[in-house]
RNA sequence: UCGGUAAAAUGGGCAGUCGCGGAUAUACUUUAGUAUAGACGAGGAAAGUCCGGGCAUCACACGGCAGAGUAACGGCUAACGGCCGCCGAGGGUAACCUUAGGGAAAGUGCAACAGAGAUAUACCGCCGUUUUUUACGGUAAGGGUGGAAAGGCGAGGUAAGAGCUCACCGGGGUAUUGGAGACAAUACUGCCAUGUAAACCCUACUUGAUGCAACACCGAAUGGGGAGUUUGCCGGACAGCGAUUUAUUCGCAACCCCGAAGGGUGGCUUGAACCUUGUGGCAACGCAAGGUCUAGAUAGAUGAUUGCCUUAAACGACAAAACCCGGCUUACAGUUUUACCGACUUA
RNA sequence: GGAGACGUAUCGAAGUGGUCAUAACGGGGCUGACUCGAAAUCAGUUAGGGAGCAAUCCCCCGCGAGUUCGAAUCUCGCCGUCUCCG
């Protein structure tokens, strides 16, 4: 799976804010629902509160890059939501694939052997 | 050496690994896609959207009014409210800086409070007449109020005073000279009247409206589209039907929404372009020759990580194109260069 | 990307050049009256910063410049908030 598709519509949104589970991390929030696409999907919000067009991109980049080494590893297929919070744009990647990891953990979407090596 | 004024440049570089957008090339196949390779890939302000254009659509005989904008003068420019030069005014020891800088005897309005009086005045005072008081007349030198009080100051003059007269300064008008012009200098004349036009207004000049979400094309009625719904979580049952078993996927079915909503292509980057050299001009800028192709995304591409080099340091400032240009304004860590001014020291 | 509007005490909001904004007016807060107590009603009071022993004085209408004798008001430039256009 060279890149992954992404959630575009309003309506897709408003259905995972309104039906999906929510983690919460002080450098990030993820909304995410199980789909019957047959792959994974991701949304990406960088509101207004995050700063200029400058942070706003870089979190965005940042959270791409996280779930980019991440995604290998989902069990099953999601449609997912991250929104950047106004600590994510002074984070690194690899900061954010471990929170990642860790939130996707706790919701057991990861595989059973990735999750010992991660261990 | 210290302090200052003005202008300009830069906004780290190279390489490896994982990854993003992607012109184009090659191969395969059914026009369309798949696979591989892959040039190139954010700024000095890309920003604010404050001006001016290109471009596009609509409107439009011509002229004027209204509305809006600009305002010394000469030039540059596609155009401008921009830039250059210059004049006036103000500031600085100086280099230099600031300047919405037309018209107040075309007219109207406004000028609180204070003050006797605010565009016209006699409160105190001074002088004269009158018997003192009082009253009348003359007077703007002095007092006080105010941002502003009848050009300023000195001398003459006078009953006391007054451009009433004179010298100097300031302002207005006329003439001459210099200059492309704003204007400056000189001479004569003669004091006629506060401020405000970023109040209405007058004069001169400019000005149709909307903006790439402009606009053009493709794509629909015995059909098409929304990867829509038929799964919130835990335990049990059922999983709309079929292809293979739970799940997934695919096909069919049912339900719901839309009646161009929604999607695609062009516009979309070769341009008042950039670089070098020469040349005209004080300069802004123009001209000529040669060379170069330098983002084009569409929820929106530049990130992560490692090493080396330059460096005082480089993890470090401000900050992301969205049709494209010319300016203005605002934000900005650090570094570098050039010219000039003042003070001190040395030769 | 484009087009507009608004910033005034704790909140809403008036004031479009002039006596210190007595920051009007309304809401809220505080105090008192009424009540056994409360609500309602009535009356009074209530922004911040700086200087000063105090009396008192100065600054402040989002911020900074300009015009004017004088600016919350007029002009210019920024900052912030909100709305509209598919």
């Amino acid at each position: 799976m060279s890149h992954f598709v992404t959630l575009k519509l309003n309506g897709d949104f408003r259905r995972l804010y309104n039906r999906g589970r929510a983690v919460t991390n002080p450098a990030l929030v993820m909304y995410y629902s199980k789909n019957r696409a047959g792959i994974c999907r991701i949304g990406i919000t960088t509101g207004k509160k995050i700063g200029n067009a400058v942070e706003r991109n870089r979190s965005r980049r940042v959270i791409r890059e996280a779930f980019r080494s991440v995604v290998k590893d989902i069990d099953g297929n999601f449609d997912i939501v991250f929104v950047a919070r106004s600590r994510t744009k002074y984070q690194k990647s690899t900061y954010i694939e471990k929170v990642m990891r860790d939130m996707m953990h706790s919701e057991n979407m990861l595989k059973i052997e990735s999750n010992g090596a991660e261990e």
